[in-house]
DNA sequence: AACAAATTATGAATGTATTCACATTTTGGA
DNA sequence: TCCAAAATGTGAATACATTCATAATTTGTT
């Protein structure tokens, strides 16, 4: 039963969220009191705390939509993945460093500093990640079915090295504005590569041109 | 010439980094207010940040005496380096560990947190570093002549990477409890086992010097 | 010794995330 | 419809890092 009180509350966390969403994204993180969240989405700052931790996390809300969608579009990977295995990690893991363009960095690095700090941040944080873990997983076991892969391997242990890469990327991305999404997205495919080499069951010498 | 003026200094930033290690060690960081560092050091708020950026500056000044020790006790090895090459590297970097343990855990997470945040911060905490790599660079050509390691290997590079493993076990240990000071010992030195694999002379039984 | 300039110390004031005691609203039952 | 209990909203109060205008001290010069 959705009663009134369920309904206001769903409301209020929308425009909690709409309202940090837009004011984090002109004013920056630092530049956004949660007083002014909180006047924008028409509420009190105590409000804000029912519904929300921190400031941190409210940022983490924000993330975990596109995150969940980069999730989504790596489920759509997983149902037609591409012939060339390395191709098919590849476009998993593209799909996966989608959401970190479209925030400031300096939001990111709130984030993870604040993850730092706070265990059930981290916790939220490294969620998303467990499952982006598992859908490499699942694609690995796919491809070993396939025979593109070694049939002794351990696709779950496969999985964690090649999340390894993609997660020092990340830390690397957000670490440094030196680091530009471009140069990650390039990075990422040469570790993919370099890892995805020890996988094959055979050598990819005509797999070697993936788009 | 040294006055006064620059005796004074030099005690007063002795007494606030003795004030902020005691208190940081039996109240934790968190626990610890500027007021009760300054109160300690017999100095006012204000002159605490004439003398530190920050709070978290004052951790990497506390922290940089364990850390410039260790780096001098890495010298130590550059100067008698073990025969074994895998030893010698892993006694490099079991020195630089040293300091890990000897801070609450806290304290490294509010270090690095805040670095990522503050880019003064993350230079100065990374110039360290940089030395570390200096050493390792210096170690790995010193093996290199000896005839251990592969004549045309860039030895700037291979530091990096050992650096890297480095790297990554320390924030593994800085990020969560779990990660004990022995697992990480015992992980560095099956990470340095694995990148030096790859870095040796073909027969290491036959020293061939390159001129 | 006396003074002006330069340097440094001071702590009250500021800004802001977070908490908390209390007010308001919603709910389910009679 | 009314009521007591539960859930939720509220914003003033709290706590704390950092800043800043002013006071005090040191220095070099005459």
């Amino acid at each position: 039963m959705t009663g009134l009180r369920e309904r206001q509350k769903q409301g209020r966390e929308a425009r909690i969220l709409a309202a940090a969403a837009e004011l984090f994204e002109t004013q920056g993180y630092g530049g956004t009191a949660i007083q002014e969240i909180a006047g924008r989405a028409e509420l009190a700052v105590g409000t804000i705390y029912n519904y929300f931790r921190s400031k941190p996390e409210i940022v983490l809300a924000i993330v975990r939509r596109d995150t969940a969608e980069a999730l989504a579009a790596g489920e759509e990977v997983l149902k037609h993945p591409p012939r060339d295995p390395v191709g098919a990690v590849t476009a998993l893991l593209e799909r996966a460093i989608e959401p970190f363009a479209r925030h400031d960095r300096a939001l990111w690095r709130e984030l993870v500093a604040a993850a730092l700090l706070d265990p059930k941040l981290a916790a939220g944080l490294f969620a998303e990640d467990l499952r982006l873990v598992g859908e490499l997983s699942a694609l690995l076991r796919e491809l070993q079915a396939r025979g593109d892969l070694r049939p002794e391997l351990d696709a779950g242990r496969a999985a964690v090295a090649l999340y390894g890469v993609f997660f020092s990327w990340f830390m690397a991305f957000v670490a440094s504005d030196a680091v530009a999404i471009g140069a990650v997205r390039a990075e990422l495919a040469q570790g993919i590569g370099l890892v995805m080499h020890g996988l094959l069951a055979r050598a990819p010498s005509e797999a070697r041109r993936a788009t």
